[in-house]
RNA sequence: GCCGGGGUGGCGAAACUGGCAGACGCACAGGACUUAAAAUCCUGGGCCGCGAAAGCGGCGUGUGGGUUCGAUUCCCACCCCCGGCACCA
């Protein structure tokens, strides 16, 4: 046989593979199934090694899963809809659908030539109008539950080119295109009410026991979940008018000395039409709401408010405290409005102490069990002082005074959890326990209740461009909003020529396509012309490929019910909370409209790290891409497979070595001649299986070490994921052939002369050989397939390695039967017995105690302690 | 600030259940083969000190403590790095 050549290989097996529809399944219910999905691509132009280490993972696990048994899926698609193509229209003038269409080419070819294993016969693109004709199938389901809705909401807007602008498109708060400071405007839009399954959400995360806790966090915190409650706040003099607060310290509320409205509260425009003077409030309330966007971006902001100059009653003290107005006030987070207690918030605090406000301190630290007969004491004295002092002042009751000593010591504010005081019939009371009681209070009065909040927001999808789903509505002025019937879609995008990224939305601008009779009366109606935001589209692509090609439902329920869940998903991190979480929304609607079976889309989640270069994140503009093709030809696909797996765990970053890569390429070489070199005598091995009893030490070490090898790539495959311990294992196991072949009649494999033909070996090492070779191919097939393609039939199998059995190994014969064990005197190594590997704890012991290395140290000192850790060491003890 | 992950040779890393720290690889050095180079094959190496060498001694997994016969691994305190959330009441 020749040299490495992988080159030639590569090619030679993609078509084999290819014509054998290698890769292609069905339905089996006879078979287990295992689902392996990388995160399909936005089809940018080029892939990088960046994004292939992605597609290299989930192919080995997807290649050994097959090898295994399973009835492996992998399919590859393309998430086709997006900005960037509809911005290149803009610069170039091409059409998004043609450079769409051109890079999805290109970067499929560059996937073939790495020999990822894909079921291409379900590649699906999204811009297909037989993919999102189910997205606006969904989405009129969605409406019909109530879980799409229309409502006002605000956009980036440029108003020298008229038009809206996407977030990526908005520059330093001024426009991509023409420089020009951004405002916002709101507009009618889409959303989907994913809140209504945040404690869902939040709650199954917690049973996602294979998704990297890293993920599950970033879930938790974007859910954003705290309890509280709801406490109404009714206006002096006006009981009608009502300010509902939320608050997740209800047991302060004794201390809450003010209310505060956000700038965007509904109510503050009717307070400032009632106030003293209604422009200057106004003019104020203003600034705060421009103040917002812009800055909020760039940093700190000062916290500014106003005094709307009405004052409101505190439902628990019945006290009238002032209501404001100020910036640090969200408007969509809770009810738009706090009430603000100063002694125990620090933002309250803050804006206190400015104003010039009231801070009322309601809790102290719990006292130290001990102190409490002296706290007691104390109060009573302190009580009996502050009466005295009332009574000779005149003044109202100065019972407050007595816990300065405590909180004094605090920092204020004190927010920490503690025990209530100088609440009414509250006081004394732990902070858990106020709490509670405050809230049956509040309900009990009719003017509160607890509650939960959530951060996570309606999830608003409407987009105004042209290169993504049109929404399947239609505003007719009769009848509202009407949904495209069903046997009307899809909505097809119609083709627009002209991309100038100024007006309306691009749709907008195409007449034939906006001006529709109403479905329900047939009078003149206009079609929605807002696109959705594509992250809808890869909310549910992975139920589509189990059955692509369906033109009657999104899918059909039963394949979906055989493959799904997805076994093993892998993306990068950048992906962690918003594609996770809407697939796991998507896949909750599916379930609740009787489609699907299961909660959770995706059982096990595996996020890569990237790879740099440089130090950075490669980049076009960066100018520091490793383009894979020019690695394919110089090292072959299998070179570059198994450099990425090797360098690091797939978790982990990684920085770009070529050097690296060159290392890979060895080893494959060094297999290569490995199994060139041992291939005559395999084929001339007697059939029929290894007679232990007659293997010598060296061969029965190479049984032991190939066996070892398989358990522990297994492992580190399936279990672990751990691919590059994986690969290092092989690499100890070709390191041992080599050596053992130093020792045959063979001869060291890189050395043999060209051509020379192999002395004739024992049958043993010839049996030995052929198992350690064989099972070394399959093993390292789903990281080099080409090569091992080209191997296997090398060594005289016809069938091919795709589906070849996995080998297996004997845990017995994986064990060696000598082990060497040290012995620590004192903590230090000082011997090293080589005894049977189960030999006994005395016979350790015995052995130990005897061994000259270990005499030495012992000489003339008492043993005070002996531990056996039986087959690992030794460690005795002596009397200091 | 809160939450999560991490810190091991010149570099990427390994150590799976508390048991020989540094497997495997990169880079490097030496040797073999060669007229020579490349390729290949073999050998070496944590750091410091002593020694011509075999070897001997000490130190060593971010820092400081603790538990233990024994700690990269468990506990406490702290430092640093990465990521997420963040005027979220």
């Amino acid at each position: 046989m020749s040299d490495y050549h992988p080159q030639a290989l590569d090619s030679k097996w993609q078509e084999r593979w290819q014509r054998a529809r290698a890769f292609e399944v069905a339905v089996d219910p006879w078979r287990p199934k295992f689902y392996c999905l990388e995160m399909f691509a936005y089809p940018s132009g080029h892939a990088h090694v960046g994004h292939v280490r992605n597609y290299i993972i989930g192919d080995v696990m997807a290649r050994t899963k097959r090898m295994r048994g399973y009835n492996v899926l992998h399919p590859f698609g393309w998430d086709a809809f997006g900005l960037p193509a509809e911005n290149a229209a803009i610069k170039s003038g091409i059409h998004p659908e043609e450079s769409t269409r051109a890079n999805i080419a290109h970067m499929k070819g560059q996937l073939q030539r790495l020999g990822i294993s894909y079921a291409w016969e379900r590649e699906l693109a999204t811009c297909d109008a037989e993919y999102y004709k189910w997205n606006q199938w969904l989405f009129i389901r969605m409406f019909e539950k109530g879980l799409a809705y229309r409502k006002k909401s605000s956009v980036n807007w440029c108003p020298v080119d008229n038009t809206v602008l996407a977030n990526e498109q908005v520059v330093d708060g001024r426009c991509w295109r023409c420089d020009t400071l951004v405002e916002t405007r709101d507009l009618e839009q889409w959303f989907f009410r994913i809140t209504a399954y945040a404690d869902e959400l939040l709650e199954a995360a917690d049973h996602l026991d294979k998704w990297p806790e890293k993920v599950l966090t970033m879930q938790r915190n974007w859910i954003g979940r705290s309890e509280g409650a709801r406490v109404t706040f009714p206006l002096e003099g006006d009981a009608a008018t009502k300010i509902e607060v939320f608050t997740t310290r209800i047991d302060t509320i004794f201390g809450a000395t003010f209310v505060v409205l956000g700038p965007e509260h509904p109510l503050v425009q009717a307070l400032a039409e009632r106030s003293s003077d209604p422009a200057a409030l106004k003019r104020q309330v203003q600034a705060f709401r421009t103040q917002d966007r812009t800055k909020r971006i760039s940093g700190e902001l000062e916290k500014q408010g106003v005094d709307t100059g009405f004052r409101a009653i505190n439902p628990f003290t019945k006290d009238a405290v002032p209501v404001w107005v100020a910036n640090f006030v969200l408007g969509d987070y809770g009810t738009g409005a706090i009430m603000a207690v100063p002694a125990h918030d620090e933002r309250d605090h803050e804006f206190a102490t400015k104003y010039g406000l009231p801070i009322r301190p309601v809790v102290i630290p719990i006292p130290p069990v001990d102190d409490v007969a002296n706290i007691e004491a104390k109060m009573e004295a302190e009580m009996e002082r502050a009466r005295a002092e009332a009574e000779a002042s005149g003044a109202g009751s100065g019972s407050v005074g007595f816990f300065e000593e405590f909180w004094i010591e605090q920092p204020m504010p004190f927010t920490e959890y503690g025990m209530s005081v100088d609440s009414g019939e509250f006081s004394g009371l732990p902070t858990e326990e106020a709490q509670k009681k405050m809230i049956a209070a509040a309900r009990k009065g009719g003017f509160g209740e607890g509650t939960v909040q959530f951060r996570l927001k309606d999830w608003g999808i409407s987009r105004q461009r042209y290169w993504g789903t049109p929404i399947p509505m239609i505003v007719c002025p009769t009848d509202g909003i009407v949904p495209v019937p069903d046997d009307q879609l899809p909505v097809e995008l119609p083709r627009v020529t002209e991309f100038t990224g100024r007006g309306d939305s691009p749709l907008a601008a195409v007449p034939e396509f906006v001006n529709v009779p109403c479905p329900k009366c047939g009078k003149p109606a206009r079609r929605e012309t807002d696109t959705m935001d594509t992250f809808v589209d890869s909310s549910w692509y992975f139920y589509r490929f189990a059955d692509p090609r369906n033109q009657k439902q999104a899918f059909d329920p039963a394949a979906v019910r055989y493959w799904l869940p997805v076994d093993f998903y892998s993306g990068g991190v950048e992906h962690a909370i918003l594609h996770l979480i809407y697939s796991r929304f998507f896949a909750r609607v599916f379930r609740d409209l009787g489609m699907v079976s299961h909660d959770e889309p995706f059982t096990q989640l595996l996020t890569q790290g990237m790879v740099l270069k440089d130090g950075n994140v490669m980049s076009k503009s960066k100018g520091n891409v490793v383009d894979p093709d020019s690695m394919l030809q110089k090292f072959g696909a299998d070179a570059l497979r198994l450099y990425v797996m090797f360098v690091a765990p797939p978790e982990k970053e990684v920085e770009w070595s070529d050097s690296g890569l060159e290392g890979s390429f060895r080893f494959l070489g060094r297999v290569w001649r490995l199994v060139d070199h041992w291939a005559p005598a395999i084929h001339t091995a007697p059939n029929g299986p290894i007679d232990v009893a007659a293997l010598n030490p060296a061969e029965k070490s190479v049984r032991r070490k190939t066996h070892d090898t398989v358990r522990r790539v297994t492992g580190d495959i399936e279990q672990r994921q751990q691919l590059n311990t994986a690969v290092s294992a092989m690499m100890e196991l070709v390191n041992e052939l080599y050596a053992f072949s130093e020792h045959t009649a063979t001869g060291q494999p890189g050395r043999r002369a060209e051509g020379a033909a192999a002395p004739a070996e024992r049958a043993e090492t010839r049996l030995v050989m052929r198992e350690a070779v064989e099972a070394l191919v399959r093993m390292l097939s789903p990281f080099a397939p080409h090569t091992c393609e080209e191997l296997w039939e090398q060594l005289g199998h016809q069938d091919g390695l795709t589906h070849a059995a996995w080998p297996a190994f004997d845990a017995e014969v994986a064990k060696a039967d000598e082990v060497v064990i040290p012995v620590q005197v004192n903590g230090k190594v000082r011997g090293r017995l080589t005894v049977a590997a189960d030999a006994s704890e005395q016979e350790l012991e015995r052995a130990a105690l005897a061994d000259p290395g270990v005499t030495a140290y012992t000489a003339g000192k008492t043993v005070v302690k002996v531990v056996v850790a039986k087959g690992r060491l030794v460690s005795i003890v002596l009397s200091k």
